[in-house]
DNA sequence: ATTAATATTTAGACAAATCTAAAAATTAAT
DNA sequence: ATTAATTTTTAGATTTGTCTAAATATTAAT
């Protein structure tokens, strides 16, 4: 697999939900940020390979040799994050440039050897669980922040935008993996709410609660 | 610049004896393992972006701008065999490999941090020097083992000869780089020694004995 | 000083990954 | 059911890095 594969795969892969349903070559092509005629070529490389089903005019479709080689790369991207933010004490914002690098480093060794170095993390830095050895991927519990209702509580576990941007915003306001949140009220208005993160009183857009994953803790 | 041009740059680096004396074209496609006509080329550019000088038949001389050049890659490529080795528990004959794709990872905040998780290391696996950040070189208190004489004491601090071969057959008579040698005697006819390494008794040849830096202890 | 051997460069080709512009198929709108 | 808009594919070109075969320059040998 050359580099430029990879990442076709694991773009294929995220579009797809995870290989569920097909994906249009102009949805492939605004997300690599590439013409849809360079998709077109690199898909039928794809099939010819059998990394995905393909019809033409008919979008793609990953395969089961495709989403197994999805997850491994997807697997090493994350690992990476976690030595990135754990290890090297990058920023949550800042580790998925590097990672989009170093996820294709091939040596099935080094990966296991990191996973065991980083003590078997089941999350990235963004809260994306990271797919196991074999490919099995752990449930994330998830609820959005948006769908909370007054006095509920919770964890804050993941986001579901993991732009620089919005992760930038995050830390502005100290919003933090791990963080307990408690919802205080919401604004009938513009559904924005009014939270309380670590005890502290915050006001927060509707927006933001629907980029915010939270596993709740029973009352 | 592209990982192939860096590649290049490299082994230049090696083969001119860190820019040091210019190298002709062949040595350049023996090392890289490529046809000297593809060298030519990759001169050319290299030239035209001023890493290398050039003149027809003449052969390449790196310019200070290439000797940097070269000083960053091999600075990337000994942090992450220290790493690989310190870290993830690699032996040391399975550094390299790794390292050569690992060296190419762009993100200067990356090597940085690195560097301070490892401890600002000094020496690679292979007791090769790291170059700092900007560029200084520690030397290396370089005898070779085939010139010492009976009763002197060393430390092993590096391998001339970094090869998977050499670097097993060490492993598996238990030489690694910080044991304590010292010379029983010097047989005359084929120059072979009689060494102890870590209070243990050893024969090893000569050829073995040209490629193992030591570091005296004065008596 | 020629000639032979070796080293290096040129010329022309190829695969990978991309692009632009034009053609064809699909889908949406009348 | 036509026509229009959109999506997708094809055709042909470009860049990077490589190759083989042939030409040229350098070096070594007579
Ligand atoms: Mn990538
Ligand atoms: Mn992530
Ligand atoms: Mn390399
Ligand atoms: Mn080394």
């Amino acid at each position: 697999m050359t580099r430029s594969e990879e990442n076709y795969i694991k773009a294929i892969y995220h579009l797809s939900g995870g290989g569920m349903h097909s994906v249009p070559t102009n949805a492939i092509a605004t997300q690599m940020d590439t013409q849809p005629s360079s998709v077109t070529d690199m898909i039928k490389k794809l099939s010819d390979k059998e990394y995905v089903h393909y019809k033409k005019y008919r979008g793609v479709h990953l395969s089961e040799k495709g989403i197994n080689t999805a997850l491994t790369i997807i697997r090493k991207h994350r690992l990476w994050e976690v030595f990135l933010a754990d290890k090297l004490d990058f920023n949550w914002d800042e580790v998925h440039d590097v990672a989009e690098q170093l996820e294709h480093i091939k040596s099935e060794k080094l990966i296991d050897k990191l996973d065991e170095f980083l003590d078997f993390p089941k999350y990235d830095p963004h809260g994306d669980p990271i797919p196991g050895k074999n490919g099995e991927l752990a449930q994330r519990s998830l609820q959005l922040l948006s769908a909370m209702k007054p006095e509920e509580e919770g964890i804050c576990v993941g986001v579901k935008d993991s732009s620089v941007s919005f992760l930038k915003f995050l830390d502005k306001h100290n919003i933090a993996l791990g963080d307990h949140i408690k919802i205080l009220d919401v604004e009938e208005f513009d559904e924005s709410l009014n939270i309380l993160i670590e005890s502290k009183k915050l006001h927060i857009s509707k927006r933001i609660a629907t980029n915010l994953f939270i596993k709740p803790i029973p009352a």
